[in-house]
DNA sequence: CCATATATTGTCACTATTGACAAAAAACAG
DNA sequence: CTGTTTTTTGTCAATAGTGACAATATATGG
């Protein structure tokens, strides 16, 4: 009974629109007008559905943090049986696949890590995670590799995709989509000669 | 006559104070309270000998970037006639020269060069030299290497080194020094295969 | 001591941002 | 229509940040 509730939806809509401010305007410059403004909502709609600012910058990282995941375990999920550092190498640095906004905010997030010791755990477990995303695929391609040489390639692919994207309000990503490229399939080939362990 | 002027010094503590905050609170995180308390000055003062807020950012854009170029002019000017590479990973990745706080201001002026198209220009310029300065050093040691090459590795040891700094604040520094020097030193040696022009 | 140039302190008004709450409007069940 | 619940709008006060300027203090040359 009472009026139907729209505040799934409406919460929905309030996060992406913090998402696409972060990326624009950093978490600090991204304030609840403007927020409210993206999401064409009143300020105090902002509030009445998400709560004050530390909540919605908590849910924002949940929000981005989940989806994140989702979609590295479907990636892993779909990932073909063979050559899955191919496929690896596709997602991260097609333009199609690229969502430098993505990044931005993420690398928002991990910056004001540094003054908030909750935030700073989820991030940290969200980079994990992403790491030993990276790691399996490593490790499905070349199963005899080092387990320090796959660490090192991993990290080094994870770097020039962070890096690419962090470079995007450059607006050089064209001159270094394809450096980018080739040093990650270097790094990946120097499996070939890593066997042991 | 009258009395002698510390525009010069006050200019330079409040840069510095004002770096130190953009590592810590980002570019709009640091209010010119902050940077006055930090500098141990009256907020007029701020204004008195650098101006308002916006010349403020200009000055620090200029100053890191010129110190920056400064710094890397100098490394060049050291360089050993040979193994230059490994200078430069030394360089980048041993904890001793390594200063995350420089490169979060970097990043954090690089964020906000979205929105200010003077900063834009600047910081493309910076990244330029940098990345120039990089393929320089590696092509003293591989003269014979393609340029394409070059490049890929030389944007792999840029973004290492970024990556691992923009993650200081995560505090897993420890974790990933190794794998980033290896994945560095993975790409220079890749370089052994590389001939012709 | 005097004139002068600068540092330093202090203050005021204006805007932006936020938090809190009241009141009206809308949708639904019975 | 009535009661209930939730959305939606509006408003107010408190705080933070900024820009501008006046007033005072201090060091130097002559």
């Amino acid at each position: 009974m009472g009026r139907p509730s729209k505040k799934e939806e409406r919460t929905e809509e309030i996060l992406l629109a913090f998402q696409r401010c972060v990326s624009r305007f950093g978490l600090e410059g991204s304030t609840l007008e403007r927020i409210a403004e993206e999401a064409g909502l009143k300020r105090s709609l902002v509030r009445h559905f998400v709560g004050n600012r530390d909540e919605l910058v908590a849910m924002l990282a949940d929000r981005v943090i989940d989806q994140s995941n989702a979609q590295w375990d479907e990636f892993l999920a779909y990932m073909p049986p063979q050559h899955g550092c191919d496929y690896l190498l596709n997602g991260l640095f097609n333009e199609y696949h690229s969502d430098a906004a993505f990044v931005l905010v993420i690398e928002s997030l991990i910056f004001a890590a540094g003054r908030d010791p909750v935030l700073k755990k989820k991030m940290q477990s969200w980079i994990q995670h992403f790491s030993d995303t990276v790691t399996t695929i490593i490790k499905n391609d070349f199963p005899h590799a080092h387990e320090q040489d796959v660490a090192a390639v991993s990290f080094g692919l994870v770097s020039l995709y962070f890096n690419l994207d962090s470079l995007s309000p450059l607006a050089m990503t064209d001159t270094y989509r394809v450096p980018a490229r080739q040093a990650a399939e270097s790094l990946v080939s120097s499996l070939n000669a890593s066997k042991g362990d």
